[in-house]
DNA sequence: CTGAAAGCGCTTACAG
DNA sequence: CTGAAAGCGCTTACAG
């Protein structure tokens, strides 16, 4: 810095003033002390900046860079924290890298938030952390444990995939479930919820499994198996789970959408594939960074007082395993 | 860190002293500064650490968060670095957030390298940013820009490809080449050598295409449009290809592996689902790592002296995508 | 082990 | 706009 400011033959204070884009300089000196800047290729120092502002502006992000949808979040979240005048710092969590060493490292560079993306913490070791920094939860179910939370609306996202299926003429409409997955509850509630809302719940049909490619297969062959019952439409709990659902069908010689039409749920880059094209329901990670950004600086200026539940709403991606049910199969379906 | 001192009793420099693990205290009070410290919930501040000492330790790297085959390397990275004492700084590649901001903020951490995966820099702009920090290009193949280069070796990469291919009697092995994707030239390069030196220089087929779905789903079309010259074995220059290009056999009524063999490039995740399950060359992501970060902490030393290349040897991964030629096909093939 | 001092590269506050 | 001073939270170096 001293550098610049002797290039240019100013003060470093006011080299300091014009990085920062602060009052106090002449548009002329201004322009001298960037190009001395750039010339030299000088770069304030982070460290020292946020060592003398007793503020570091960081907004700490733990995330599994091996998901994708985590990662669509952390992408809008660099343009969502810039908006409110912080910088986001990254901390990745990988197989061979915990998450408690990730929260340390964030930690560590004094965040004044933490935003923890598909968090596995025990709502006890959360609660610990969050009385230390303000932490916000995203994607993750848990209450009462001291954070915000942020998730998406797994609930009304099936009820979406339900309204779609029934206004396209489908009735039986039977289900994926993924047990131990996270969120798996809400979207099976939301499935039966949506199911009685149109008057289907006699048709409600819950096929169980993990979350697996396998599982959906398996799923096929149960259904395939009640003789006279197959639903013309299945709403599987994952992308993962319709597509092996959906390979299976294919399989037995069944047309999708023409013999059963599949939604999937997540809209991850399987459900894009061309030859797949899956109809699924897509959370909003735009939207996600914003609220988590929101709850994280109303929280660091004490903004909000109690832990904040944000739900945001799902989207629904029509593609082409989805149509209109059999005239002949919808017949035969109602004995 | 002076509240940690009082509570337990000693100076500052003491507790400086455990906290990294320096010689100079007796196992008891280490213990009891230790303790102290977890209950206080206390971790240095790695800015104000960083400031004092003139070397921040620090490799800074820029990769695209959606790029899989990049975050498998950064993954890697982590415990590469921490061996040999240097922490890693993650600054992230999105479609909305350049190459250069991402290497700006590097800068400003006051990285010691800057480890680039995935480079789109030009090379004037690379030797310019080299000469201000040491540079390691990731899976790049510009030479002479002043920077330490790794990539792995897509020659020998397809010239596994054949081989595998060749051994299992395929003669007429065709190749989907990729125009424009970073790499292609060297792929394609190796499939041509490879056959050549199988005696099979004659055989060498090219069909060329982006590296979409749909361009391996064009060049199906094209394959079997010309009659009776259907190889029996085709290798993609990605799997996205080689996927569009299964699927298009299959459509047409051909069976993979039995009537086509494909193989794919990358082994990304679409290779791995279990029916796609697809041959296919990949690379060695923590080899890369490992060699990336040898490379920054030797040029950092300044034990390497001139620009170094290195090329990391590929694996392939035999699934269900491959299989022997039908004899009576084989026949057919040779008139 | 302690204690006193200096300094990393900035920002802040203030008198001129 | 300048100039002199202080301080962020550490680490380093040194005398005891």
């Amino acid at each position: 810095m001293g550098d610049v400011a002797a290039r240019v033959g100013v003060s470093r204070q006011l080299v300091s003033l014009v990085l920062r884009d602060q009052p106090g300089a002449s548009v002329e000196t201004r322009e001298r002390v960037r190009r001395a800047a750039d010339e030299l290729g000088y770069r304030p120092d982070i460290a020292a900046r946020m060592l003398r502002r007793r503020t570091s502006q960081y907004l700490g992000v733990a995330f599994h860079m091996q998901h994708s949808s985590e990662v669509d979040i952390v992408e809008s979240l660099y343009p969502a924290a810039e908006l409110r005048g912080y910088s986001v710092v990254l901390s990745a969590m990988t197989p061979t890298r915990e998450e408690r060493t990730a929260v340390e490292e964030l930690l560590g560079y004094r965040s004044e938030a933490i935003i923890l993306i598909g968090s596995h913490m025990g709502a006890g070791a959360l609660r610990l952390l969050a009385d230390r920094v303000p932490i916000v939860a995203v994607g993750r179910a848990t209450l009462n444990a001291g954070c915000d939370v942020i998730r998406s609306d797994g609930d009304r996202g099936m009820s979406q995939a339900v309204e779609h299926l029934v206004t396209l003429g489908h009735r039986h409409v039977a289900y994926l479930h993924g047990s131990d997955m996270p969120g798996a509850g809400t979207r099976q509630r939301g499935y039966k919820r949506a199911m009685k809302r149109f008057g289907l719940a006699e048709q409600v049909l819950v096929v169980r499994g993990d979350y697996t490619e396998e599982a959906g297969a398996d799923a096929a062959h149960r259904l395939l198996g009640e003789q006279g019952s197959l639903p013309t439409a299945v709403i599987a709990c994952n992308d993962h789970m319709a597509v092996g659902l959906i390979h299976s069908l294919l399989r037995a010689g069944l047309a999708v959408p023409d013999d059963v039409s599949v939604v999937g749920y997540d809209d991850s880059r399987i459900a894009r594939l061309s030859y797949v094209d899956l109809t699924s329901v897509r959370q909003d990670p735009a939207a996600m960074s914003e609220e988590a950004v929101r709850a994280a600086v109303d929280r660091i200026s004490r903004v909000s007082e109690r832990p904040r539940l944000v739900v945001v709403p799902t989207i629904l991606v029509v593609r082409g395993s989805t149509g209109t049910p059999r005239p002949t199969e919808r017949v035969a379906m109602r004995p």
